[in-house]
Order: C-alpha cells, then structure tokens, then sequence
DNA sequence: TTTCTCAATTGGTCAGACCAGATTGAGTAA
DNA sequence: TTACTCAATCTGGTCTGACCAATTGAGAAA
C-alpha cells in the first residue's frame, strides 16, 4: 500500500464533494483526525486543505474548523463566472480598462439616469456626511459612489463589470493608499456638485468633475 | 514588530507578481530560504506556496523549484467564464462596451506596440488585399484588426474582452449589415494609414483614423 | 574537451511541540 | 429548573528539526 500525498488527498475530497458524498456545508473531521484516518501526517492534510480553499471547495475557520464551502455550489451553476476572470487579471491592467470605463460611461449616466438611481446616490452621500464614519467605511461607500454612476448607465455589462472590479479592489485593498480625512470632505463635495449636474442633464461639467475625481483616485495604487 | 502569517506572505507574493517586481518565468528562492528571509518557519511558506499553486500564480516543480507562472489566463475556466458572460450580455450593451473600450485603448496601443505586434498586423492586411477574398473572410479580418489593436496594448484584460466580444460578434454576424466591396476597399485604406501612423507613434492622428473607421462600424447594427 | 561521479540542494513528507482562541460541559448560583 | 462561570479540551496556525528521493552542478577522470 503505497502511502498517500497531498495531491491525492485534494483529489479525493474534490471527488467527494462534487459527487455529494460530502455535501455542502458541512463540517470536516479535525485536521489531527484526518492526518489518522488518512495515514498521512497533519502537514499532508493542511495542505490538500489550504489548495482546496484556494479552489474554493473548502472555508477553514481559524480555531473552529473546515467547512465545505456553499459557494462553490453556487459560483458553479450562477453566471458569476465574470468575477473569476477578473479576480485573477493583473490589478494593473484591470485598473487600466477600470479607468477607460468609468472617464467614458459618465455621459450615458447623464442621459439614462433616473429618479431611482438619483434616490440611491442621495442616500449613500447621507451614509457618507455621517459623523462617526471611519475610514474602512469610507473606502467602501467611494466604491460604492462609482458603482451607482454605472447603474445609472442602465448599460448591463458595464454594471456587472464594475461590479466585480468593485469587489476585487475592496478584497485587495491594502494595495491602495489611503485618503485622508481631508480628501475624504472634499470628495463628499464633489460628489454632490457631480449629482447636481447630473440632474441638469449637464454632461461636459459633469464629465470633468468625475475625471477629477477619477484621476486622484487610480492614481493611488501603491508603487505604480 | 509583528510575526508573518500565510496569508501575509501570500499577499506578499501576488502584489509583487501582479505589479511586476518579480518576473513572469522567474524561479524564487527554496523554500528554506525564503523562511530565512521572511522570518517564518518553512511550514508557513510552503501553504502560501499551495495557495499560490492552486490561485495560479505558481509553478511548482518537485525537487526542482518554485517559478512565476505565466498561466494566471491560460486558465481554461476562466476564460469560459468570461465567454459565458459576453454570450448572455444584450448586444446593444456590448457594443456600447465595445466602443468605450476601443476608442479609448487606441493610445495604449499606440506607445506599446512592438515589432511583433506589426508583423502580426502586416501579415493581416497582406490576406485583406488578396484578389479572392470573401465578404464573409473580410469581415472575419476586420474583427482580427481590432484584436490585433487590443493585443497591442499587451494588457491582458483588454486582450480578454476584446477577443469574447469580437466571438460574440462574429457569431451573431446576422445582426450587423454586410459591408460592400468599395467600403472594403476605402477600409484597408485607412487601415494602413492607422498601422502606418501608429509606427510613428503618433497617437492623435491614429486616434482620429481609429475612431473614423470605429464610427462606421458600430453603426451597422440593425435596427438600433 | 567530454564524460562520470558525488555531494549539496530541492521539494515532499513526517513527528511532535506550543500558542491562542473557540467550544463544551460540569459544577455553581439563581 | 434555569442561568452563569470557568477550566479542561479541541481546533487551526505556526515552529523545529528530521529523513527521503530526485535534481543539479562542480570537480575529477577520461
């Protein structure tokens, strides 16, 4: 009996869990447990286990354990197959394309956009004046800002991409720079003058200000 | 000064691979020695190794080494992926999307072509000018233009969606307006002009060709 | 120069240990 | 009985040091 390796250990639980021998959600046997049922040492099963999380077969929780993962089910039959691609692109050349998006939906966001989309901006730059917001959150609600600009584009595809390039840059934040406080009011200004002209239908001014904002933000990508 | 976890070490490893620090093909250190240089035990490396085997990052030949893989797109799930979502997109947004992108990629194009990029595009035209072309093998050359300007920006998420759309185009080839033999003609014209400009390096002009032959192809689509 | 040899290096695996947070259950207090 | 407390236990994360077998590269032998 030839002694097992990491790589058949993965094997055997992708084949578990996709055949629904293992079903999601459900929780493994301690690593200790399966380096004994297995016949391998502990080190052999972290690491099948660390590939499978990487997969996303599997979700380790620190000092709790390893579940098998719902979302794989989900990503697998659901059309969120566009965020595997772009999960995986460069950040740079996804900033890229993220920057030629965004400096030339702003006109179809002028003209398209409507009373719904004017409601959700409004409330998210309330979220944003309030004032006990910290930085984390402020990083989320800007996101958030330009995400909203893509919805009112009504434009499917540019919102399901922006949606993703929002995701993956909140996920790999540490990439960025933070903005300071300062930056932070003056922004929250911008936005409302960008909102304003929105609502006047006024697409020049509008589309400079967003360029404004734009450039001081993909500017900020840590050593770039 | 705090330890380094798995996690810290494998966000090391991608920002410095994604922003280029370390070189697609390039070969890291061994395992002992990278748990020398960051301070952790060999262990610790070694799972954010896994991970990055499994994210698609790495390489990892036994008894050999560890390189930077050049497949994080080579992923045939991935590229599915996007197609999947290109294919289910309404027409009209893509085409919107198509014109954002190449109206705007052009001066990518423009400062990062290489010798190779031109040969590709030199070897297209020479197949457009033959006497007994087709409509329909024109028009599949027209789209390789387009691509073949995508490529030129050697920006990986660009070359991706440009190339699901162009299939998406093509296979719905029933929806555009066929183009006539003088438009053919007057196309390779401008065609020549754009490679001839962009080898000048001039982006303006280019720009200006590029967007003047863009016009006239988006505008065939019916009914819109 | 070319070929051969062998010790150093490499990734894969193992065993056993410690840590800190999470879980659990028995015992206590209400 | 019910609610709370807290210590023993369990879990994943990390560390150390070891052995194996294949690869590699430099020096010896031809």
């Amino acid at each position: 009996m030839e002694s097992l390796t990491t790589e058949n250990i993965k094997k055997h639980f992708i084949k578990e869990i996709e055949n629904g021998s293992i079903s999601v959600g459900q929780k493994l046997d301690s690593e200790r447990q399966l380096s004994k049922e297995f016949k391998v040492s502990r080190s052999t099963i972290r690491e099948a286990i660390r590939e499978l999380n990487a997969l996303g077969y599997l979700d380790t929780v620190n000092k709790v354990g390893t579940y098998v993962c719902s979302k794989y089910l989900e990503n697998a039959r659901n059309k969120s197959s566009l965020k595997e691609f772009i999960d995986l692109a460069p950040i740079i050349d996804l900033m890229e394309v993220r920057y030629i998006l965004e400096s030339n939906f702003v006109d179809l966001a002028v003209n398209r956009a409507e009373k719904n989309d004017f409601q959700k901006l409004s409330n998210l730059l309330k979220k944003m004046k309030s004032k006990n917001i910290t930085e984390t959150d402020y990083y989320k609600y800007d996101l958030d800002f330009h995400y909203l600009i893509a919805k009112s584009t009504h434009n499917v595809v540019i919102v399901e991409l922006m949606k993703v390039i929002r995701d993956r840059i909140q996920s790999n934040r540490e990439l960025f720079i933070e903005s300071g406080k300062q930056t932070m009011e003056k922004d929250i200004a911008l936005f409302e003058s960008i909102i304003e002209n929105m609502k006047l239908k006024n697409v020049k001014e509008t589309k400079k200000l967003y360029d404004e904002h734009l450039k001081t933000v993909t500017a900020t990508i840590k050593g770039s």
